[in-house]
DNA sequence: AACTGATGCAACCGCTTTTCT
DNA sequence: TAGAAAAGCGGTTGCATCAGT
């Protein structure tokens, strides 16, 4: 740690970039490519940091940038990756061709999070806010204040109560997930959230981000959420429900008919996996797939109710989802 | 016109993860 | 296999600009 203190160090130069230095950086990125980013600066003639530099072509010089303003489409399809994946700016900015992380990031913090306010939506768990603590329609930019505080303190007090429950579940997961408060929006279950009982708007959804459509499921980081199962069994033990004896329900309305296991197999790896043990998990979880698809309609209807108990249950209980005994015999 | 607070964006910082030797 | 270096990530900060008073 405090090894890349290189700036100050060597006396290299901070803060915002100049045309001269932005030029210097793109004709040598352009021309020999970035290979070794320490080594940028020195070839480029430029008195920055390498880490300096790769920042400045990722967020500002790379010619396939989009720039400009965000359209309604591209708006929506971060709120529901972020309902999906919680703050993880890099994995949602995959999903939109020419928008950076460090971009999203922004747009999230500054306007997104507030429209969904507006709309009585809690930003950090996607759920409806209960109108008494809404507190009805954004009344202009006075209230910020007031909305800051609450937002602090609900994050206190999620702080304070979790201190006491989950402490040990904290000290493993946070440290796995790379995660604080939007904890929770890294499950499966905000995506069922959003589209409990529809294909169409999950097709939607998907044909809006331009370029590689995103799977649910086989971009999942199963990894991150198979680091947390060997703390949840405590949470486990204060349940006695227990979901329907197949997996399925964890996959229910994330493939769409085209999405064969076959057609799933035969594409490229999908980003974030990049490991055999990943993509043998994507495999399995094509064969769940394919036998939701195959389910009559007697069949599909029963499950369909046993899954919506499940589907309320772990809504509100994710936790207990994890630490079910199918999921951890999915694994 | 001057002041003040809000806003948006670019860049930095500290940390984790991955890659290399 | 361990340690170092590089890359990557998410939170935070600094600052220019805007809008309201």
């Amino acid at each position: 740690m405090g090894r890349h203190s290189s700036c100050y160090m060597q006396k290299l130069r901070k803060g915002l970039w100049s045309p001269e230095e932005d030029e210097k950086l793109l004709m040598h990125v352009t021309k020999y490519g970035h290979g070794c980013w320490s080594s940028v600066p020195k070839q480029a003639g430029l008195q920055r940091c390498g880490k300096s530099c790769r920042l400045r072509w990722i967020n500002y010089l790379r010619p396939d940038l989009k720039r400009g303003t965000f359209s309604p489409e591209e708006e929506n399809l971060i709120i529901q990756l972020h309902a999906v994946l919680g703050n993880r700016w890099s994995q949602i900015a995959a999903q939109l061709p020419g928008r950076t992380d460090n971009e999203i990031k922004n747009l999230w913090n500054s306007c997104l999070k507030k429209k969904l306010r507006q709309k009585g939506i809690d930003p950090v768990t996607h759920k409806k806010i209960p109108e008494a603590e809404n507190g009805g329609e954004d009344n202009g930019m006075r209230k910020r204040s007031q909305e800051k505080a609450a937002e602090d303190s609900s994050l206190m007090m999620k702080s304070e109560s979790s201190k006491s429950d989950d402490a040990e579940q904290n000290r493993t997961s946070s440290k796995n997930l790379h995660q604080n408060s939007d904890f929770m929006g890294g499950f499966p279950i905000q995506m069922m959230m959003t589209y409990p009982s529809s294909h169409s708007n999950y097709a939607n959804w998907n044909s809006q981000s331009s370029g590689r459509p995103f799977h649910m499921n086989t971009e999942f980081p199963f990894n991150t959420t198979s680091s947390l199962l060997t703390t949840t069994t405590a949470t486990a033990t204060t349940t006695n429900f227990l979901p329907p004896t197949d997996s399925s329900f964890l996959y229910k309305n994330s493939f769409s008919s085209s999405d064969s296991p076959e057609n799933i197999s035969n594409t490229t790896p999908p980003y974030g996996f990049n490991s055999s043990t990943e993509l043998s998990r994507l495999s399995d979880t094509c064969k769940v797939g394919e036998y939701k698809i195959q389910m009559s309609t007697e069949e599909e209807e029963e499950e369909s109710s046993k899954w919506d108990d499940c589907y309320h249950h772990y809504l509100y209980n994710p936790i207990s989802l994890l630490a079910s005994s199918e999921f951890f015999a999915m694994k």
